[in-house]
DNA sequence: AGCTTGTTTCGATATTCGTTAAGGCAGACC
DNA sequence: GGTCTGCCTTAACGAATATCGAAACAAGCT
């Protein structure tokens, strides 16, 4: 066994009880914060993009990387841009002719913070 | 920092660099059928409706314990519980007078095992 | 029957998705 | 400098979908 996969594992018995999501009720401030990621995130497209952008080398895509993959008119591809930059799952940066965008991982963070603990109470009993 | 708190630092930092979306990108029916999670999250009192159920004592609440604790009618609350149940993520069970919601550890899981790396898989060797 | 609990139906308003057309910015070329 | 061309965004608009409440409906208990 790994360390990190140790390391898991010791999460995984820690954070069981407590999970934002299932500890106690989400505040209604907590919850509008919260689900403007989780709306940024509830379309297909947005989701791809999301994916395409993170796993492309570097880390980063321009938009020219991303919209040939969809039947999509560019502008579409723009707003769905815009609305994942606006949630701040994504950041975009001009250089040169292209723009390049990359993940915010503290948004992706956050998210996980309010499920993670329910993978762990799906674990060991 | 607590122990906790360490740990949960170590597995949101894993996220950045291991977690499915952002290894690979998804494909269309992976992102259709992952959306329609997040869809379904991406309303605050959705998510918040998600939550009350699954820290009710129990892991259950009728839709009594919930409806009192929002600014909205009772036809609205039963509009959400159906979207979050269309969506799989609870299901509803008639026990006498009262109807029972309980969350669907499923439908959270496919949710984290798209944000974290396999944490259910690095179990105990 | 009457009462309580929760859902469904229907209608009004608001938001979202995708298009075409127009605008802004950077580089190339004269 | 001026004017092309390419890349991306913004603006404007229609169609589809979401949100919410009032009224009507269904299911169970006394």
């Amino acid at each position: 066994m790994s360390n990190q996969e140790r390391l898991l594992v010791e999460l995984t018995d820690a954070v069981g009880c407590c999970s934002p999501l299932v500890r106690e009720p989400l505040s209604a401030e907590q919850a509008v914060e919260l689900s403007r990621l989780f709306k940024a995130m509830g379309d297909p497209v947005r989701l791809r993009l999301l994916s395409l952008i993170a796993s492309h080398e570097g880390g980063e895509a321009c938009v020219c990387d991303l919209s040939g993959v969809f039947d999509l008119t560019g502008p579409t591809i723009s707003h769905h841009l815009k609305v994942l930059r606006e949630a701040g799952l994504i950041s975009g940066e001009r250089r040169g002719t292209w723009i390049y965008y990359r993940i915010e991982p503290d948004a992706l963070r956050r998210l996980s913070a309010v499920l993670v603990p329910d993978v762990a109470a799906a674990g060991p009993a």
